[in-house]
DNA sequence: TGCGATTGAATCGTATGCTAAATAATCGAC
DNA sequence: GTCGATTATTTAGCATACGATTCAATCGCA
């Protein structure tokens, strides 16, 4: 008995969701990198694109509200983007303070092979698209996480 | 018609499983931050510690395997660990390719100070550890995230 | 027994993430 | 109106992650 009690007062590592999450998470970016890497994108770099082809034209806070990121990470990301032509970065006119990051041409145009990605991505996963309870599972889950990180960053930030 | 299908071929943000898994995985990290803090340990530093705690004396490949990182991102981790005298690093007698990764008597007291991370973090997030079904939510997404992960990478390595 | 292939760490270079501090612009109560 | 508070971004510094490469030790098989 007293023994039990010493493990529970343990962490294990195989009980932890946080690890669980981190571990998962470092999996799929992982297996996103070679597909990625043929336009040139890292993962956060293609976070930033389908915020942006979602909806040209945003701010720098914006994004970063998007992907609960903030300026000190997108700034850098964004000044790469920037010099290979993707996006522009200009003062807005309203207010000298905000950043507009704007699609270019060649931004625009990385959306088509950006198509295929989910696709490729499923496939290196061994995710089979067309199993009705696979994709259910998986957005069971995405619709879980997604709760709970909005709950989380809501407490985080008091 | 048209229209649904080029929306089809847009991933969108809110509707990808690792950017929920990203999102939730930097939330509850954040989250450990203060609560580490005191310990001297980053997240990464104490999944390290809780892997030395669980089983001490592991080769650095040992603890990759569990953690899922490479010698890249440990040896500079453990280097920082030894030299705040929570552990030692000595070369394998038997094999001198292999590096031990033992805890000092420091890295062993710490173990005291860290039973109580799991509480105060769930207490951070608003985890009700009495609500069973809370509880019960957690359990079964740390299951089928790790899962997951362990398919994920089983794929990813070929 | 050699010796090429493999393995375990370490190193290098690049790209995040995050906190704290600095900067610049706007807001707001008086 | 104006000056202190607030806001948006940037900068600096530190700690991961990870692919690629190097290096030394060990393995395996002719």
């Amino acid at each position: 008995m007293r023994k039990m009690e010493a493990d529970e007062q343990m962490p294990r590592l195989d009980n932890q969701l946080c690890f669980a999450l981190y571990r998962a998470s470092r999996a799929i970016i992982r297996a996103y990198g070679p597909i990625l890497e043929p336009l040139g994108l890292t993962y956060p770099q293609y976070l930033v694109m389908l915020a942006l082809w979602q909806n040209d034209r945003q701010s720098v806070r914006d994004i970063g509200a998007k992907l609960s990121l903030d300026s000190a990470t997108l700034t850098p990301l964004l000044k790469k983007l920037e010099v290979r032509g993707l996006v522009t970065r200009t003062r807005s006119e309203k207010d000298e303070r905000v950043v507009d990051i704007a699609l270019t041409k060649k931004g625009q145009k990385l959306r088509e092979s950006a198509s295929a990605v989910p696709v490729d991505l499923a496939c290196r996963l061994g995710v089979d698209v067309t199993d009705k309870d696979s994709l259910a599972e998986i957005r069971g889950l995405r619709e879980t996480l997604t709760r709970l990180a909005a709950g989380f960053e809501r407490r985080i930030n008091e």
